[in-house]
DNA sequence: AGGGGTATATATAGGTCTGATATAGAATAT
DNA sequence: ATATTCTATATCAGACCTATATATACCCCT
């Protein structure tokens, strides 16, 4: 999906401007299974300007930049509509922490032991972000989408937790895994 | 995380030509929590090689293109340890689905089982392949890697089947959605 | 026998996106 | 007082994905 489609839907939430947009992908409804950065939204508005799929309207600030807040036209909502009907691709997932846990048998204990730590924290954290947050809009979809996340990511605390053991196992004895690489494959 | 990382990596477990690192990304070790495109993984080896991390042995084939088998020099194998050393990127989790489940309410009560119905046929389709499939390396860590993808597939699958009913509750009636878009904010 | 599909195998052009950087005043913290 | 963070927009280099090009072999169906 590109970006152009995620701002789309950012504006079927209500005005707002590039940094705002911004915010839900960060902070806000968006933020657990989605992503954008402004080197992509703020093109990305522009050329859905030009398209007329939006408006701009500036609102003049003091000392600040103009803020731009952009609305939806009625071709941008049937755009939108249009997107919503396509077919939906499927999710990714990508973990550094998991491609890493392949080659643990090349690590230190004591450095498994370190990325399962920081991983749990992370986890803890998202799971407390998404079920203490205050996000709006708090519609039934987004209560729905915030509960689906809160579910996964206990999963992920439960299983590492519950697998801690095996897991710091998978490590070499100090050192030894430097001087002496083990292959994985013969 | 790099692609020329990740490549270092796929070599790790053993030499390969840049067909089979694809392969290891695509129905492999590294299928579920990793991706990397030939347009990416070519001019990786490429770069790679340029700078002494890795040799390539053109092995001539009857009838098709010479396969190009590289292996991690020292220089390679060393820098993958310092890179496994260094801090580990936040997973990215990305699914359009649940962005355009926030928008269910815009679309009429089909399309929302249709969709979850694709997601739900997606994930048990991947829960097949995790645990049935005899990837190769079979190591303690690959083994684990392959749990907790499954334990993680199989939490969003019950997730997404105990709460079916609630999930199609959030659609429209039949076409209302389209002639009078219902908005999420006021 | 021939057409279509899939698998092997490398390569690149075109478009998209991220990450870093620049700018600049306001508000908050130390 | 000073530093950091927040608001706010914008751009560019580098990284990456998608689609395509090029070849050949093998299998299935008709």
């Amino acid at each position: 999906m590109h970006v152009r489609t995620l701002c789309l839907g950012a504006l079927a939430l209500g005005d707002a401007s590039g940094y705002e947009i911004k915010k839900l992908f960060e902070d806000g409804v968006f933020s657990h299974f989605s992503e954008a950065s402004f080197g992509s939204i703020y093109p990305a508005l522009t050329k859905l300007t030009d398209d007329g799929l939006l408006t701009c309207q500036a609102h003049s600030q003091e000392g600040r930049p103009d803020k731009k807040v952009y609305s939806l036209t009625d071709l941008g909502r049937a755009a939108f509509q249009e997107a919503l009907s396509q077919p939906i691709q499927a999710d990714k997932y990508r973990s550094d922490f998991l491609f890493c846990l392949i080659f643990a048998n090349q690590m230190p204990t004591l450095r498994v032991s370190e990325i399962l730590d920081n991983k749990l924290k992370e986890l803890k954290e998202e799971h407390n972000r998404i079920e203490a947050e205050g996000i709006v809009p708090n519609t039934p979809s987004s209560d729905l989408v915030k509960e689906f996340g809160a579910h996964v990511t206990l999963s992920m605390i439960e299983f590492l937790e519950e697998n801690r053991l095996r897991i710091e196992a998978l490590g070499c004895e100090t050192g030894a895994c430097l001087s002496t690489p083990c292959e994985a494959v013969g």
